[in-house]
DNA sequence: TTTATTTACGAATACGTTTAAGTGAATAGC
DNA sequence: GCTATTCACTTAAACGTATTCGTAAATAAA
């Protein structure tokens, strides 16, 4: 059993105290150069390697921020995860990930567990069946959160969207002027304003047409997921609709099995367009028109404005920043 | 500011010690049913959180366990962590993800850190261009730690693979067996035992049908994903396979956009065929045969396995578990 | 030269928990 | 009735670090 070595370890050898140990190890000015070289050299040779718990406990900085995403098996997400942890890694922070499923009880779960003074700051994006946003309240009270891409209305904390009404509103714009007379809509996130605006992006430019939709050409998203392929199914079948958007990417496969189980031809017969970050959109059959949001980018952007606000050079709490979707035609809206 | 509670508050208010307050929290045989049942009832009313820095610091466990891997926005690794959150969430685990991108410092720098007790446990699928696997032996001597999938062959650990040499072999035969007489192969991982059945499995089967592969018919990975797109391009153009297989998810897309742009007609003028966990697979035009290896599975046993040492209930050191791999063969085979 | 300030370090304490060892009272064994 | 054991709890000491306060020596200011 090798011994761990401590700053004790370091003191001892040294014949220091135990003190200027460690303010050597934090490049504290009140040692001297001297001190300092001597004491880094001895720690690298012992290869000493300061205890984290200790640290904390003492400190209160964890080196640690937290991810609340639905799902990591997901494009976007796991984009985003990438571009936070690369943003974390510059600053020798450490990522934990939890994930929700969509589910509001777990997301609870995380954020009142994450209050114990396990990491600095939170970075979350909402559980779609999560209603009630009393939770997200007190915790942003308690701790830096920055939310991204799935985000709530009244809450005081940072918030990193796209600019969903736009690109909703140029999406459905795109397939109008290609023709389409009857545009159904998928709608999911909807408790959320990322949901909302996207629904009322596709509801302006449908509006500026002179255009309607009705509730029997909106198929809500289904946790079951066997389920929505049913859904859209039956609205595909009975509404007959000539163009979908899909206002997520899970709901855009979906929409491929179904036009071929009808034997409908996409583009000719239905068009296709959806919110997705799929790296195959241009190999599908026929490819798929996305809007494609820059999932790494917001996961940047939401780790580094929460970097910021733990460095508290951030203040403006309630900011909300908006990053550009953009909306890439292909041969399933041609 | 809120005053923190801690054990000192409960013990005061409750006018027993410190002691008997932690020990009722770890529900001890110590303490009576009355007592705890105190504690508890005023911990949750106080809503009192554990510190966990203060628990680590005394008691060695951290309750987390890390994750190392490639990169996360891979459609295979993504549900390998998947599989891994399950297992951890189950048991109050915390889990930390790291990305080597592939790169072996990157990876030696991780480890070197996970062993100042910021964990209990590693989970860990291996950079492709690590070739000395040093750092490895090491750690695995300090630290429980399971690979899984991407693994080296003489580590004194736990590995969790997919049949590699049999489902490549399999793969093979499928080709050979469709007509195939000039089979390519894209060559990665080519210094770990995963990357090496896989190569193996193919060679064998070529060599029981009586086939011979040229150096010039296998392109190796190039971790400048660019370059990989121009080296299959060359290799198709000079060789003129009739089929493709791809040992990663990453090089079969360029095999797409390679026949595309080399006016090759999949299936008719090349077969492909990928390791891969598109779940977009099934609608490439045309649809990919690939080789869908279990990766959430991979993931929940790889996590169990880690979790069963933790646990000290594991006594197999050099435990090798294999899962199985599913041919699925679809349009690009036929 | 005398006083004030700076420099470089050490002693001691606190962070919040867990745990080994100890204790008095109640119960059991004979 | 006396000793041995069990029960329920307490005391006190860690775990390894960061930090406040103090101090002696060296330097600067007067």
């Amino acid at each position: 059993m090798k011994e761990t070595v401590t700053v004790k370890t370091l003191a001892k050898e040294l014949n220091i105290s135990i003190a200027t140990v460690s303010k050597a190890l934090n490049d504290s000015y009140e040692i001297s150069l001297e001190t300092k070289q001597k004491v880094w050299d001895l720690a690298k040779k012992l290869k000493y390697q300061r205890n984290p718990s200790a640290s904390n406990l003492r400190s209160h900085k964890t080196k640690t921020i937290a991810v609340i995403i639905p799902e990591i098996a997901n494009n976007f997400f796991s984009l985003a995860i990438n571009g936070i942890e690369e943003i974390a890694r510059k600053r020798d922070y450490h990522v934990l990930i939890y994930q929700t499923h969509e589910n509001s009880e777990i997301e609870i779960a995380f954020t009142d567990s994450l209050l114990s003074g396990r990491v600095d700051g939170i970075l979350i994006s909402v559980s779609s069946n999560t209603n009630n946003n009393d939770h997200f309240k007190e915790l942003v009270k308690k701790i830096p959160v920055v939310f991204f891409d799935r985000v709530f209305e009244d809450i005081d904390a940072v918030k990193i969207t796209t600019d969903d009404y736009d690109s909703a509103y140029n999406a459905t714009r795109h397939l109008i002027e290609g023709g389409c007379k009857k545009i159904a809509y998928l709608f999911a996130l909807n408790n959320l304003v990322t949901g909302k605006n996207r629904f009322a992006g596709y509801k302006k430019a449908l509006e500026e047409y002179g255009m309607v939709y009705t509730d029997a050409m909106v198929v809500n998203y289904d946790k079951d997921i066997s389920k929505n392929y049913e859904n859209i199914k039956a609205m595909v079948s009975s509404e007959k609709p000539d163009a979908i958007i899909s206002s997520i990417e899970d709901l855009a496969l979906p929409c491929y099995y179904v036009a071929r189980e009808l034997n409908l031809n996409i583009p000719r017969d239905l068009k296709i367009i959806s919110f997705s970050n799929l790296n195959t959109a241009p190999l599908l059959n026929p490819s798929l028109t996305t809007i494609e949001q820059p999932a790494f980018e917001i996961g940047k952007e939401a780790a580094d404005i929460l970097f910021k606000i733990l460095d508290k050079k951030y203040f403006e709490p309630n900011g909300n920043h908006i990053l550009k979707s953009s909306l890439i035609k292909r041969e399933s809206t041609s």
